[in-house]
DNA sequence: CCAGTTTTGACAATCATTTTCGTTTTCGTG
DNA sequence: CACGAAAACGAAAATGATTGTCAAAACTGG
């Protein structure tokens, strides 16, 4: 794997959220690396075409990565607020999605699937803000 | 509610898939209508936001819309080849993801859930011709 | 028919992502 | 080490969906 794409992957680790390309590029050159732009693009690509990196659509169509700490199939519980995200996995879901294909018919069934809210640290903070404003 | 939006609905009603708003551009002027892109986007934008039709962001991140049977939450099985969607509901994903939210801490918890796979249509489709194919 | 409001659509602007293409690095081999 | 092919880079241009602008058109109540 070349430099530039190490470096990638070193700082989509650094994060426990999901960065988008964007994020990255501004983190790497802040850090004071040359990268381009389009090299970061090369490199996500890369990392998830290998399955080594997750990917997703926020709700206005960017995509953003998360270098997972398993490569198995799972999904996410993300911060609606500090987008921090954590990995879970469990049968029911992945029944449930493969019974529903079957009742209908449907062959090669997959599912997409992913959880939002706000994680604890963000709701007492937001809490401890709403509180304070109403004086 | 406007002729135009009521034009953009009535085009999404008609397909039985996911549409998305260059697609609807593209119907409309071929039944002969002189609407406008920007309209089918304001038109969309309006719908989606009064839950009058359902949205969701394909692979490449394009906005593709549906008009939904039913307004109450809901998600969706559908198939890779044709596009076509089938509403589906149940308890089971709506527990699991509440359920997953709070072993972790997380409030006001939401979920994205997609089912995809082949209909019953299109696989027998595909496997008539793979097996002419393999004369 | 009239003034005021809403809707419309051509066109320009945005913005993430992809292409292009010439330059730089990396690498195998003599 | 030297040399040429192949892979990786990055700046700049191109793409394509979506949004913003603004003047014209359609609609409203009176
Ligand atoms: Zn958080
Ligand atoms: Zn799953
Ligand atoms: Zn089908
Ligand atoms: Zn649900």
């Amino acid at each position: 794997m070349s430099t530039r794409r190490e470096a990638v992957r070193q700082a989509l680790t650094e994060s426990s959220g999901f960065r988008s390309a964007q994020d990255l590029y501004a983190d790497l050159r802040a850090d004071g690396s040359k990268i381009g732009l389009t090299t970061v693009y090369r490199a996500l690509q890369a990392l998830s075409d290998s399955g080594e990196v997750d990917v997703l659509r926020t709700d206005d169509g960017e995509a953003v990565y998360r270098a997972c700490d398993t490569e198995s199939h799972h999904h996410h519980l993300v911060c609606r607020t500090c987008s921090t995200a954590v990995e879970i996995e469990g049968p029911t879901v992945e029944r449930w999605a493969a019974e529903v294909g079957a009742k209908h018919g449907f062959t090669g069934v997959t599912h997409t699937v992913e959880v939002f809210g706000t994680c604890g640290t963000c709701s007492r903070r937001l809490a401890q803000q709403g509180s304070a404003q109403q004086v």
